[in-house]
DNA sequence: TAAAAGTAGTTCGCGAACGAAGCAAATCTA
DNA sequence: TAGATTTGCTTCGTTCGCGAACTACTTTTA
């Protein structure tokens, strides 16, 4: 027994307060949301500090991320990129006139399709940012301390069904 | 076997494009992250469209689950609220002021300490609330039907050390 | 008991993201 | 093949949240 969480609480006040209310399933969800906060805090306040890094901000690193792990040569269209990426293209716009402000990516006019472009990571921007890739996941792993290596397939097995569904639904 | 999701899809492109990269950790982070958006996108569109619903913001609700739950006089201070709701001081302002403004919450200095103030619930704010309160759980509770109760169980139990863990370290 | 330090809450300025509207380029339609 | 529709992306206007600075009150210290 290692003790009641926030989430915890709550359900408790709740019983009390409204016994005919069933948060129960509120419970998982409000989890998952506190996770979320925690972590994405966390991960801003690292890159922030981190020197050598000049993004400060964790979506603008997903879009890294993205270019990076498709391979050479490291591009793709911002459509693409949004299927990756869960954000309003209003918002990618945003984080690739960052980037390409601070020499990440550039921007070209696709040459099969004169509406779209192509966002390409610099050669800088790969050299930058696989230095920088292996301590994030050190950091994330170091979160993550508090589960065991079964725990944590165990965990990612449950979520799993859960963004399948989601994703289709909504 | 019920297919790959999203993070799948981006591990496998990490195998193939930085194989000495260990991005496992990452999987179950980048699953909490995923859905804690999906979930927030989902809850606030269904708080915008609700006729009678004057909040459109899930933040906002927040502040009034949490007045609502410790039951009568449903009144706390700022500071209390914001022990349960992890959100900036400037933040807490702001939603007090929205929700101020269209007359869900009253605020009173204290009798006892001349800097605090005492957020308190309207009675129509309780008695709105409580209309859209059932709602609410039931949309949460829709969103979950991927997981049987079991799951739904296990996956709580296995979020919650995480969460002890980090609120303790960050 | 007066000055210093601490605490509660707010306002201000800014950054990031969203929805809606706009603008080309591409594709469909008659 | 001209006009209408769709598609890919950007810009605009707004909202929400954060950190820092500020105000006002309370507690500590000497």
């Amino acid at each position: 027994m290692s003790g009641a969480d926030a989430i915890d609480v709550a359900a408790e006040q709740w019983a009390a307060a409204c016994p005919r209310l069933d948060v129960a399933p509120g419970d998982v969800l409000a989890r998952i949301q506190r996770l979320a906060q925690l972590i994405e805090e966390a991960q801003n306040r690292r890159l922030r500090r981190r020197t050598g890094m000049v993004v400060n901000n964790l979506g603008d690193f997903d879009v890294l991320r993205a270019l990076r792990r498709v391979g050479p040569p490291y591009a793709l269209t911002p459509t693409r990129l949004r299927q990756a990426m869960l954000v309003s293209g209003a918002g990618l716009s945003g984080r690739l006139n960052r980037l390409q402000k601070e020499g990440w990516i550039t921007r070209e006019t696709s040459p099969d399709d004169g509406r779209s472009s192509i966002v390409r990571l610099t050669p800088e921007g790969v050299a930058d940012l696989d230095r920088d890739l292996e301590d994030h996941y050190a950091f994330e792993s170091d979160l993550l301390r508090a589960l065991d290596l079964d725990r944590r397939r165990r965990l990612a097995g449950d979520l799993r069904p859960l963004i399948l569904d989601l994703e289709e639904r909504l």
